[in-house]
DNA sequence: CTGGGGTCCGTACCATGGTACGGAGTCAAG
DNA sequence: CTTGACTCCGTACCATGGTACGGACCCCAG
């Protein structure tokens, strides 16, 4: 398959066609010319791996915390000659991510502390409270 | 000081005036009678410690991945008998973390490796659409 | 006794990231 | 040649987590 329709793009791409729309509202995805001449007579818009790739992406550049807004920015560095501020935006976010990941653990534990104590302790309330004390 | 004003619970919290106002609309802090009787015509609300605990567990519970909602639940759930639920929903945050952990690591990772190679390189575009594939 | 700063309260507004809806068109199968 | 699935497009709506605004009141300092 060397072309998709927005739905299989969609499905592909793990989100709704829906989502395409969206991200194509936001400008992270092309919307690409219709297919008018080429025999039969299509109206509808056609993408190219390109865009799956993009599409996963935006999907892949979000789970690691950036906005849409901060993607779009991304997308239009990518194949730009402006190093420096590719270089800025990732290092920025590589200590943001260690942030989060040094909480998230933080967290982590003492939820686990909590879910033992709650599991093997008798009956009385969970102090659930003070599990974030501290 | 053994009471607090909206204003220097707030602050106490890290957070807003707004945002406590609105944390108690959605039922996450108790609002306080106001103080009429005392000597002196107060109409102002005082807040105390068990406020500024609560206060601080939200937003420790918020850093941990909960949402206000389930926030909400958990503060019921305090001091409640139900340490079923109490252990069902740390575990379930407990594996959501270990995920979010695992996926933020990679992206970091990831991240890094992006930035290594728009430091040294020499002209030329960084790839960033292919920081995230595989 | 006049400010300025705080509180109280309701209501409105905001950004983010979608999700849903409705009408119109098109295409392929039965 | 109809039916069902899909597309196109604009517009509306949603949840989450706040933030801002405006009028009224109150208390303390100068």
């Amino acid at each position: 398959m060397t072309s998709f329709t927005i739905g299989q793009l969609a499905s592909a791409g793990g989100v709704g066609v829906e989502t395409v729309r969206y991200y194509q509202r936001r400008g992270l995805l092309d919307v690409p010319p219709t297919q008018q001449g080429a025999g039969l007579g299509h109206t509808v818009r056609r993408y190219g791996h390109d865009a799956l790739r993009k599409l996963r992406f935006i999907r892949s550049a979000q789970s690691a915390g950036f906005t849409l807004k901060q993607i779009h920015e991304l997308i239009g560095l990518d194949a730009s000659e402006d190093r420096e501020r590719v270089l800025q935006l990732a290092q920025a976010r590589v200590a943001a991510l260690d942030d989060m990941i040094v909480q998230l653990t933080v967290s982590r534990n003492a939820l686990q502390a909590l879910a033992a104590e709650c599991e093997e302790g008798g009956t009385g309330p969970c102090p659930i409270l003070t599990t974030f004390e501290g």
